[in-house]
DNA sequence: AATGAATGAGTGTTCATTCAT
DNA sequence: AATGAATGAACACTCATTCAT
């Protein structure tokens, strides 16, 4: 009744993520997760009162988590492009290590339910992103356009990584992409 | 047998194209599809003996008509950068002025039960993209790689600038974003 | 493929009569009405889009034979009294020769969720009732009001007999119930 | 353990009255008139062992306050006749005035779970009815039946006029049509 | 080839009721 | 007495797919 409070919506949650992620939004009926969560049907609407809110639960429960993974330690480097070029590396790693996680929520992005929600706050969770990118934009071509858009533009080459090394299945030299495509858009960027 | 052979066929994938882009792949039974293509729900089992690939065929057919419209008139361009900068511009365009079977797209490749399809193919599918490309990559950071992973890296800032146009609803200026995110890109790759 | 075209249906709708009638909308899944009929779940659906149009054709379905049955032979009578005395007698035999039947359409005359539907046409069904009654009302005291008023307010008795001879169970006098019940009325409507 | 005795239980049956009243048996889950009562879930059914025990302490609670209003004040006329019809259009307007709680009792009655109830007991509640309607029945043909057969049949119209009157919507004469109702009845009964 | 009636497993969700605290 | 989390059997309804005609 004190500290472990959640306990079952937590378990429910977390088996909602392991599923929705190994079987898709569509795949995973509510049942399922209530069952291997070990709790009964109703406990589960209990806790989440529509099977989309346990996915919007689930969404943003994994991209805080991302968020806050990838910049995580980010504030050690010295000059803006090393901490850029971390970063970079942080969020490609992440990805790759979690295969599943990542592609649940670029599933969840694509939804045609959910382009409804409030426009993406990536930026909130991931404050030494949000720095480093500020820092960088105002010398660029990209000077003015509003801090998502650029965000989005700049950042997106991550995730081509990202897929391409997933797909490969590790024959790709994920070190040299990771760099090469870090270069093309730093040198984009900053070069005159 | 001849003429008029693929009459139904070709109106159920019309159809499936049409309302998979209206409203998602779950969203749409298949006897909705039927309905509204002006068959019977047994005759579109007759040509396609599954819903998923049915799924699979809207999507080969759009993916087909972007690739053709986009590349279409590419060859015009004297140099290099100006069949790339014609292209990007293209995709975008194509992009902004196509949302629901651009997302439909996105949605498509995002999903789980498509990863374990044959290999992206979309290269095949725009031969003046594949040539502008490759004549490119041999001089950049990204030499060796493969030719889809490095297509795909540097494509990736177009999906980026369409779903900011898309969502942005017209207020941001397209042409300076369209210029603004090839610039970067290209400068990235050539720059010394 | 021709004459017994809608026996499945005609099936769920008999079903649906005796259980409904037998147990109650609510007390009665559609599921049961489907298995009963021997007919799967599904074609109930085929049939009846909603469970509630389900309930309103039943109902309708009983009020139609009720009306039908109770009309029948009313014309033979010479004097308009003749004729109402029979009517009288016939729709009092008749609930209390189908009570079930009679209480379910009581049952849904009481129904919170009915009360939107279109106004009663009960006369329609019943045009030896219609014109016996009009007959009298123009020299009553209920002159000038509208035939379904002045309808319902005469016949209400009839209902009280009916339901007070199925709750005795036998040990009241039905002649003389239903023989006072409709002097009453009748020297009501006429006597100076 | 006196004074608040029935605090809770009695909130929860008045928030039942109304709930019911409001939107049927089956439309008002029992969770929903807890939170509106203010008190847990198993605090309903700490009082109420059954959702229809709490149904059936609703109805006739309902039912008493009825009789009570209905037969308040009519002990001040001087014939019987005038005791009548002030019982005759009070009940009417009570009706008329309380569609919801009308309504309910007659679903009520007409419910199929209900009719294993111990037999009505409205004449107990409503002494003053019960002795105007002895009085008036020893002299007319239904001399000898069962005083609430008697009386059901009797007041039927009432039902009647009322449900034209909520029906109506106010565009008939309720006045006239209350009168004409009583002068039939009345007239039917004492008429030579 | 074409139909569309028929199927029945499956889905999200509800709700009366129980019980540990 | 009071709570409210937990339960799990039900339920209305959907839909991909089959098959007799």
């Amino acid at each position: 009744m004190t500290g472990e409070r959640n306990e079952k919506k937590a378990a429910i949650a977390a088996t909602a993520v392991r599923l929705f992620t190994e079987r898709g939004f569509h795949g995973t009926p509510t049942s399922l997760i209530a069952r291997e969560a070990g709790v009964s049907n109703g406990t589960l609407f209990h806790y989440f009162p529509t099977k989309e809110e346990l996915i919007n639960s689930t969404y943003y429960e994994i991209k805080s988590r991302m968020a806050e993974e990838i910049g995580r330690g980010g504030d050690a480097e010295r000059t803006n492009r090393e901490r850029m070029r971390r970063l970079w590396r942080s969020a490609v790693l992440w990805g790759v290590d979690h295969p599943d996680e990542y592609m649940f929520v670029q599933q969840f992005c694509s939804s045609p339910f959910v382009r409804r929600l409030p426009p993406e706050e990536f930026l909130k969770d991931a404050p030494a992103v949000y720095e480093a990118l500020t820092e960088t934009l105002g010398t660029t071509c990209l000077k003015g356009m509003p801090v998502e858009v650029a965000f989005s533009v700049i950042t997106s080459p991550i995730d081509a990584v990202v897929r391409s090394l997933i797909e490969s299945g590790g024959d790709l030299d994920a070190d040299r992409l990771i760099a090469a495509s870090f270069e093309i858009v730093w040198r984009g960027l900053t070069e005159e």
